[in-house]
DNA sequence: ATTATATACGACAATAGTTATCGGATATAA
DNA sequence: TTATATCCGATAACTATTGTCGTATATAAT
């Protein structure tokens, strides 16, 4: 319960790494996976979909890789999960209505609160944050 | 990511209805269960464990069910939801140490500064924040 | 005492979401 | 032309969550 994926630690491991080099050198998924015991195929897809996200930048062919693209503090947390995961909530019922319990449920309004501290939380701090 | 589970939502469901009855009546599993369309079996599972908490107190026999027996508001949601669920932490790294990358993980750190985050606010909001 | 209704609880099954693998395509530097 | 990289759909394995079943125990009411 509440715990992040690892395909958002893998995409914050992987930006830290970037971070950490000169900004025009690229790092190719081989390198991180290999450096960080990630499963190279999955660590492969979510730096495709980093790219795709634009947060990344592809370059193919030998000596390729990806390089930084975004600014990582203008994203913040609650956009980054949502870039990577979809998205955000404590419960699915604020976005999918089909809750059985929808008509009689008793802690939709409380949850809601909690969800919207719990956002805001998350609003406030930056990729940056966790990559520096 | 970061959903609540099934079980905690029940709980808490459970504990509002409750909350909203005189303090010596008495709710059974199946009047519960029946009012939210929650499955008979779980939420039996749930209360008992919550009885086992010493957070609600249950009465056997015909007539039985459940009440209320710890103070609502004494109880923050950090503590509520390691009662109902575990551990509380956004990596299980924190506890299990058998991680493949605890070596070399470059994001440990600032991981466990949001979960510093995310703990704190939700130790901010007792159980009664939820059920009233 | 017997019966009906409630909690107690272990073992197990089904489901869903997450995590990982496979196969083959495209791009490009050397 | 070759080697090395990204790209990407399909699918398999795994894990955690969610739900079911069977049986035991407690007790109020008759």
């Amino acid at each position: 319960m509440l715990k992040l994926t690892r395909k958002v630690e893998y995409a914050l491991i992987a930006l830290r790494y970037m971070q950490g080099k000169s900004p025009e050198l690229v790092s190719s998924t081989k390198e991180i996976a290999t450096k960080y015991n990630i499963p190279l195929e999955i660590l492969a897809k979510t730096l495709q979909h980093l790219a795709k996200e634009n947060i990344i930048e592809p370059i193919n062919g030998p000596r390729g890789g990806y390089r930084l693209k975004a600014h990582l503090d203008d994203i913040n947390l609650v956009e980054f999960f949502e870039r990577v995961e979809g998205p955000l909530g404590l419960s699915d019922c604020f976005y999918d209505l089909n809750c059985m319990q929808i008509d009689h449920c008793n802690i939709r309004t409380p949850i809601q609160r909690i969800n919207a501290n719990m956002i805001n939380m998350f609003r406030g701090m930056t990729v940056q944050d966790v990559t520096s």
